[in-house]
DNA sequence: TCCTAACCATGACCTCAGTCATCATTATTT
DNA sequence: AAATAATGATGACTGAGGTCATGGTTAGGA
């Protein structure tokens, strides 16, 4: 028998989330909460084996709260619930180590195997949210990478730096002078609001240029 | 009519899988191939919207043809398919932009599912395979942190270098002497058989000793 | 007790990085 | 035709980065 936390702040929701656990016997919810904070002393009073939490919530929201009890009791498994595909929510949510996450919208059978397969060392996902969210964890700053407002010349440079290489070595890989190299990457930390090449190169590590 | 690639060395499992597959009718498997090398040949003679491959083969495994895929023909949505949990596989084939991922034990409605759905935008992946691929995508770096053979306090000039200080910003932050922080920053190049503090910057940064 | 590793510091020295003024060429836009 | 932006180049100047020799303190292991 499984304990479970429920925390999400819409009362009638939160009754229709608890019924639909209830009806598998294995499971059981042994606490509820309206927002994070509450939802952390109930942490306190009751032994949890896995918390069922909204995202969005009043007071203290579901990320700031998994976040906290991920650190205080890291053996609990938690499930993120939302209504909407936010995908910086998720994002977050998941490094913070969060054991699974699904919409609202999800059938029944959907949340129980959810829940029963968080329990098992399992990860699920809801597909709408990984499409979403997968791209940026793979890609992360690949979006910004075209918006770079740099010459390809620049960008050319940029790279280079970002692979460590000296203005000589630049220079020679782009058939041209230590002065003219000087010169673009004064340009590129002027643009960019940089210091200097190491504050560029850890830009180009960031933003992929590099490699 | 979505036209599908089915790429699988052993005749067998891929006639099963072409079967499978055309049961749906909106499906159609126009072509096949037992290799990576013999897939592209097919990319090039035929108009492909999925590719539905498996990992393992000879001549041409799957993430090497999926990556070379991926760069000639952009648009097209590529899964994966493979008997094992190998994420090390899993996670290389993701980060070439890989649509999905499923396990070959999958059942038809799944199989199915997966290829509407990445038809669609969405990205599919496998319960098992996700649980193992997300925790070494979010963490990533982590377990090599540790085995950095720097000092503490070298570490901590390391940091600072990573976060794009100059000597100056670090002697202040550390409470040191400017000459103190370039004799560590010295070492730790020797150290790590590194040039200059770029070169550092980017180490820091790789290795998430930085922010 | 001695040795070593980690820590902090100074001064001398040299090189590379970065800025600036200035100029030239080309292609594109107005 | 004129203006603009991207490209390439030079020389002069300044400062930060990096190396080296040297020396001191402290803590812990042999």
């Amino acid at each position: 028998m499984k304990r479970i936390l429920l925390v999400e702040d819409q009362v009638i929701v939160r009754q229709g989330i608890k019924m639909m656990i209830e009806q598998e016997k294995s499971l059981q919810v042994v606490a509820e909460a309206g927002d994070g904070m509450e939802a952390i002393s109930k942490m306190e009073l009751h032994a949890i084996d896995c918390v069922v939490m909204d995202i969005r919530m009043p007071v203290m929201n579901g990320i700031e709260a998994a976040r906290i009890m991920k650190q205080r009791w890291p053996h609990v498994k938690i499930l993120m619930l939302t209504t909407f595909n936010d995908d910086e929510y998720a994002l977050q949510s998941l490094k913070d180590g969060v054991n699974g996450f699904l919409l609202k919208t999800a059938e029944r059978e959907e949340l129980i195997k959810a829940i029963l397969s968080c329990m098992d060392g399992g990860m699920p996902l809801d597909r709408e949210v990984t499409a979403k969210v997968m791209p940026r964890l793979l890609l992360q700053k690949k979006k910004e990478a075209t918006d770079i407002p740099l010459t390809p010349r620049e960008l050319a440079i940029a790279r280079c730096v970002g692979n460590g290489m000296t203005n000589k070595e630049i220079a020679d890989e782009l058939h041209l002078s230590i002065g003219t190299v000087k010169n673009h990457i004064t340009a590129i930390l002027q643009k960019l609001e940089l210091r200097d090449r190491t504050q560029l190169a850890i830009f180009a590590v960031k933003n992929d240029l590099s490699e």
